[in-house]
DNA sequence: ATTGATACTGAGTCCCACTCATCTTAGTTC
DNA sequence: GAACTAAGATGAGTGGGACTCAGTATCAAT
């Protein structure tokens, strides 16, 4: 494990610039916004872009995960809900989030850039562990639901949500759907 | 609606070739292959290849759609299929042939084309009306179970399948727990 | 055969991701 | 705080690929 050595000032403040501007302007102007345009609002040069992100795509993955961040902790906060139907809620919650930073998800994924749900929601893998287990004590949920199962079809909604742009409606009717499978058996 | 005067002979051969040799190309060296070496292999000068598909995106969404013909077609038998269950197998079937085509899809992922399950899966509107249909009145489903609903699950459940490499135990698995869902009610 | 529309050609344009030789600056040492 | 050096910034330049269009060839209808 190789321990890279701290950034310099500069370089952390116009890294920061950058993951900023660049956050805007592929919001407004899609993932196929030039990197000149980021490096322009970030007020740098594009050398220094690709200093940072050597490849477009890292750029492309580093937005991604800089909103998926806030997803994250948006919904973290959830896991601690005391009541039995947390678990639902959460998923409601996560499929909402999605919904709303649709426009920039499409934009991204619009030049390849698929959008890892899964992966963001595996950090929050401990959280989701407990919610499950509560409700699963609760009987709120079959007994042999397993965490990683939850997370694919959750991941599988949202990514679908987003991509499609689901209503408010429509998503309730299918998490709906979702939590009476997950509570047979 | 205009009715397109039908293509010339030597158009639509062109055209044939050009979807041929694209196919080929873009499963080989991925979607970011050059346009003009799909013209190359066709036999054909580039300005051809953007008069039959104005833009590259064009392009790969006909290679895809191309490609759903032979799935499409390949599920269609089971629409006749006779008992209650063959909108489970339905299901199944879908997911296992977007499974197959794994490959291929994600190469074509790769570079921006999101595969649209669902438009694939509206081109066989009716054959699953009727199969939802069957399955309502045999009580193996609820009764409010609207066939969009059905499509859009299992768009979802194929795309988060084919990005993620499920297996086939769990994707039996995931089926039985959304079949668990629409049954109940 | 004539003719007009339809289709093909491919050199050229433009845009964009990415490079690199050169200059600038943050942090360190005495 | 001056000198030093390695990390960082700069931006004109390169290469490649998507797309255009004026010119030419081909089809099909009379």
């Amino acid at each position: 494990m190789e321990t890279p050595r701290p950034l310099r000032a500069d370089a952390r403040r116009n890294r920061a610039r950058i993951l900023d501007a660049a956050v805007g302007v592929f919001a407004e102007r899609g993932a196929s916004a030039s990197t000149e345009e980021v490096a322009a609002r970030a007020g740098v040069a594009i050398g220094t872009v690709f200093r940072h992100f050597p490849t477009k795509p890292d750029l492309l993955k580093a937005v991604v995960m800089s909103l998926q961040d806030g997803l994250v902790a948006d919904v973290d906060a959830l896991a601690g809900a005391p009541d039995a139907s947390a678990l639902r809620l959460f998923c409601a919650r996560v499929l909402a989030v999605g919904a709303d930073n649709r426009a920039v998800f499409a934009r991204l994924a619009e030049t390849g850039t698929r959008v890892h749900v899964g992966d963001a929601l595996s950090r929050l893998r401990p959280a989701i562990d407990r919610l499950v287990e509560r409700a699963r004590s609760a009987g709120g949920v079959r007994a042999d639901l397993v965490t990683e199962e939850l997370i694919a079809l959750l991941s599988a909604l949202c990514q679908e949500a987003m991509a499609e742009g689901w209503g408010e409606e429509f998503r309730e009717r299918t998490l709906a759907l979702l939590f009476e499978g997950l509570a047979g058996g």
